[in-house]
Parts: structure tokens; sequence; C-alpha cells
DNA sequence: GACCTGTTGTACGGCCCCGTACAACAGGCG
DNA sequence: CGCCTGTTGTACGGGGCCGTACAACAGGTC
């Protein structure tokens, strides 16, 4: 029996590669086999089509950015504040930032991808209100600033400008500071 | 002489459209000259290519975006902070945001097009710094309320997750009331 | 009406991609 | 070693798109 040589995962790790740097419409079987060192001769035993890989790579991101990050912040363990500062930064990992970033767009298009990206975010939303649920009282403040926190972390990867006399990430700890409603100059995420 | 059937502008129109709905990759002339109801004979006789094409896309969307709103602001005059939610009004318009968002996109992988970008953003900020600066004083927090704004008008639009009992106009109202530190339930944007 | 000028339709070559069919092949097993 | 099984390379048909060439055409002008 012949070995695995270019397995399942390595197309769904490569397709992911691609949409991260290119989005969906870079996702090509063809340029896919290229850049694994083969031809597309075996992909096709693997998946029907690109459809399906399209859907088994969203199935693995879904996993890595809910499942996998839920566990490891229930073995890390800590307070509110810190597994959501953790599930922050899992999230915005150099891994899976660019590929949320790409499956954002996609959603815009796709309305089972937005299905998709709605459940991730309600999980992550679900974090972020349990962690500003420690620092006010009043839901529909808690509301506003997890979504203000969420809108940050995405927008910032959106937004061209410039900061003159200061970093990007000097003004957003300090946008930081303003969302947490505390004094400014503490230890941040 | 033969009259103009399908001008110039018919071609950039209908280009924005497609980029607006199914982003860059969904530009392309042959569609575009499906859409317009001719064939891709004309298209030719005003640009020498594709690229071309984008590139007056470009110049269009930028000139809206920025001279345009400026001059409509000056028109209509009020203070600063009407001036910012004027401003806000005609960047999210039906017309430019979805362009917006697809540009911005865009932009992750076109680094002229991100140099645009960041023409036109930071053009955006003057405009809240401006307002905010009428708020406070503090040039750092100006930047961070600024920053937060910006973000919280792009992220909110790629963010999926639902307000269990608000709907997201409620929520991004108490966020603005945030942003603005000032008590919620004020008339607003 | 004949003519000119510039726009449009049609046809083509080239390229890239999808999905299929099948032959070539590598490695484990008898 | 020869067989078997499953992976891979190659070749193909079909489709979409780009950019070019040229013929057909419509609207003005004389």
């Amino acid at each position: 029996m012949g070995s695995l040589r270019t397995p399942r995962e390595s197309w769904v790790e490569e397709g992911l590669r691609a949409l991260a740097s290119g989005g969906v419409d870079a996702v090509r079987v063809e340029a896919l086999a290229k850049a694994l060192g083969v031809t597309k001769g075996g992909f096709y035993g693997y998946f029907a089509d690109r459809d399906a890989l399209l859907e088994e790579m969203l199935d693995t991101w879904e996993r890595e950015a809910t499942d996998d990050v839920f566990d490891r912040i229930e073995r890390e363990g800590g307070d509110v504040m810190d597994k959501a500062y953790l599930a922050g930064r899992l999230t915005f990992s150099d891994r899976l930032h660019p590929i949320d970033l790409a499956v954002r767009d996609w959603a815009r298009r796709d309305q089972a991808v937005a299905e998709r990206l709605r459940r991730v975010d309600n999980v992550r939303m679900g974090l972020l209100r349990e962690a500003f649920g420690t620092v006010c009282a009043d839901p529909d403040e808690i509301e506003a600033r997890s979504v203000l926190a969420f809108c940050a972390a995405i927008g910032s990867h959106f937004l061209a400008a410039d900061h003159p006399g200061s970093t990007r990430a000097q003004v957003l700890a300090r946008a930081g500071d303003l969302i947490l409603n505390r004094p400014p100059g503490n230890p941040a995420q």
C-alpha cells in the first residue's frame, strides 16, 4: 500500500495559506498543487471538487478559532480578563488573524460563510461580554464596550491612516484604556 | 462622427459596481460588457487594458471620497462636529461604503491601493481629530478616540455577531456615547 | 444619398483554471 | 521477485477571460 505522500491536510493547509494571503479567489487547485510541488492528480482523490476543499478549510478554521482556543484557555486558567486577553492573543496570532480577515471579506459575498463567521464571532463576543462584565454592570454598556473592543481589533487592520507622533500600537493601547474605562498608562494586552 | 453610445464613465461606473459587490476579482472586462448590454469591443478604445480601468476606478473613488465630501461639507457649513457627522454620512452612503470595504480588502494585497487608501483615511482621520478636538484636549486621547470611532465604523461592517435583546444600531449608538464620553441616550449620528 | 469618423460586434490566439480519465509509479505483502 | 493498492503525472475537453484585428455599423456632414 503506497504511503500518503501529500496527505489531505497538506491541501487544507496550503489552501488556508492561499486564502490568508490572496483571498478566496486565490484558492485554486492547480496553484495549490504547484505550491506543494506536485500536480493536481492526487487532489481529487481526497476532495470531490474545489468547493469540498473550501468547506474543509472553513471547518478547520472554525475549529481552531473556537474549540482549540477554548481548550487552551481552560488549560491555562486565570481570571476572566486574563482569559479574554489570551483569547485575543490566540485569535490574532500570525496564523489565525490573516485567515480571519480573509474570511470576513469572503463572508460579505457568501451567505454560508457569513453564517459560520457569525457562529465564531458570537463565541468571541461571549468571552468579551464575560470579561467586561467584571468591569461594569449595565448589560447595554457591556455590549457596547465589547463591540467597541472587537471592532477596534478588526478595524485597526483595515485602517490605513498614519498617526503623527505615535505608533499604531501606542494609539491602540490608549484606545484600550478608553474601552476599559481606566486611566492611561496601565499594563495592557 | 458617431456619438458615444457607451461612454468612458459607464465602464468606470459598472466597474465600481462590480468592485463593490464582488471585489477586485469580479471586475472583468467581458463581465462588465455583458452588464452594460454591449460587447467588450468598445472598451479598448477608452482603456489600454484592465489595469487602466482599475486605476481610473480608484481615481474616481478617491475623488468622491475626499474632494467631493469636502466640497459638500463646506457648502453645508455647521460646526466641526456637524461636519464630521456629515462626512460620516457621506462616507458610509449606499454608494461609497461598499466600495470602501472592497478597497480596504484590496489594499491588503496591493501596495499601490494601500497607498491610496492611506491618503483617503488620513483625510478622514483629520476630520475626526478636528471633531474630537472640541471634546477633549489631550492629543493622545483625541487620537485614540478618533481611531476608536473610525474602527467602530469600519469594523461593525465586518463583525458578524448577534446582539441578544438589541439591534446593532442601538449597540453602536451606545458605543458612540462611550467614544464621545457622554451619558447614554443623547441625539447621535 | 454618399462619405467620413469613431463605436461596436465578431472572431481569434493565448492563457489559466476545473474536473475527468487513465497510465505510470512507489511501497508493502505474499 | 511479482502483485496489489493507492498516489501521482499526463493528457484531455470545456469554459472563462484578456487583448488584438478587422469588419459592420450608426450618426453626423456635405
